[in-house]
DNA sequence: AGCAAACGTTGGCCAGCCTAACGTTTATGA
DNA sequence: TCATAAACGTTAGGCTGGCCAACGTTTGCT
């Protein structure tokens, strides 16, 4: 963006302000991400890993909310940094068990770290007030529309 | 997302109930756009037209906030579906004036009727107090970080 | 035994945002 | 006046995050 002259029917519309903050808050947790050479999914696979222990990538994915087919370049990735490890299952030939290492574990605390800057950063103009209204507000609006997309009638067998 | 177990520590991060709330926000005025045809970049060019008159990809560019590159692709598709019209500028033979027609007009108020609407279903939830407060809380972060972002002090090297 | 389901993988699409490069044309200023 | 800088349009590509379809393998259910 440019940002030179400034007309815009569009400019005070919910989804519009929406999208543009969500886009500066995506750019400083991706940024604060990048700077120690991770992405978002990165945080979200090592993290699941840590809260939850060694899983199958399907697993992976139901719990960390990242697609399958994105799981598999995520842990490509991870794997080729020894962040993580992915072992034949014994007991299920089709799985894969996917664990997180020391260094995984290292480079987890790294990317809190820098998320919970970026958390600060983006959140800088608030007063505390301000920020506990936005996260109700959103929470709100983020609960009502989940119920449509989120979860169809999934059982887990 | 499948949504099936439900983990993360990160699900009450702002950053991420920015980015939630702004997915299902866009995926609202998406398929409100598409169910006339259109998408995002169609309805900020067409406005942009509508609202300025006439005018160069580049100055368009600049007013809507399209990225030069996007421009091409998003005037030759509305080109195609004769909505919008390029023509050489006959004083300043770099240019294209890209004018609107009176089918991009009409197109224009189809979009300008789905992204009503889908204002009103992302609001659902919320009371005409709290669309004020959230509107003012985003504005206040918008303007907050688009000074640093907007326009730096250009190096010409 | 036979079929359905789960699993991992590949390859692709989409929107929005962005960078780099290139040729043409115009404007500037030395 | 002429060289260089700047603007313009265009092509090609990358990135993130979110998806879908297909395929072969393996497992589980009946």
């Amino acid at each position: 963006m440019e940002t030179e002259e400034t007309p815009a029917r569009w400019e005070g519309l919910p989804s519009w302000l929406l999208g543009q903050t969500a886009n500066h808050a995506h750019r400083l947790v991706g940024d604060g991400f990048s700077s120690v050479g991770g992405r978002g999914y990165h945080y979200r696979l090592l993290a699941t890993l840590e809260e939850r222990g060694p899983a199958s990538q399907a697993a992976l994915g139901r719990r960390s909310g990242i697609h399958l087919s994105d799981m598999v370049a995520t842990i490509n990735e991870l794997a080729e940094r020894g962040l993580v490890e992915r072992a034949p299952d014994p007991s299920d030939r089709r799985r894969n068990i996917v664990s997180l290492t020391p260094e995984g574990a290292r480079q987890l605390r790294r990317l809190e770290k820098r998320l919970a800057e970026s958390q600060d950063e983006l959140l800088a103009p608030l007063s505390p007030e301000e920020r506990q209204q936005l996260t109700e507000l959103l929470s709100k609006l983020l609960v009502h529309h989940s119920r449509r997309t989120g979860s169809p009638e999934e059982r887990w067998r």
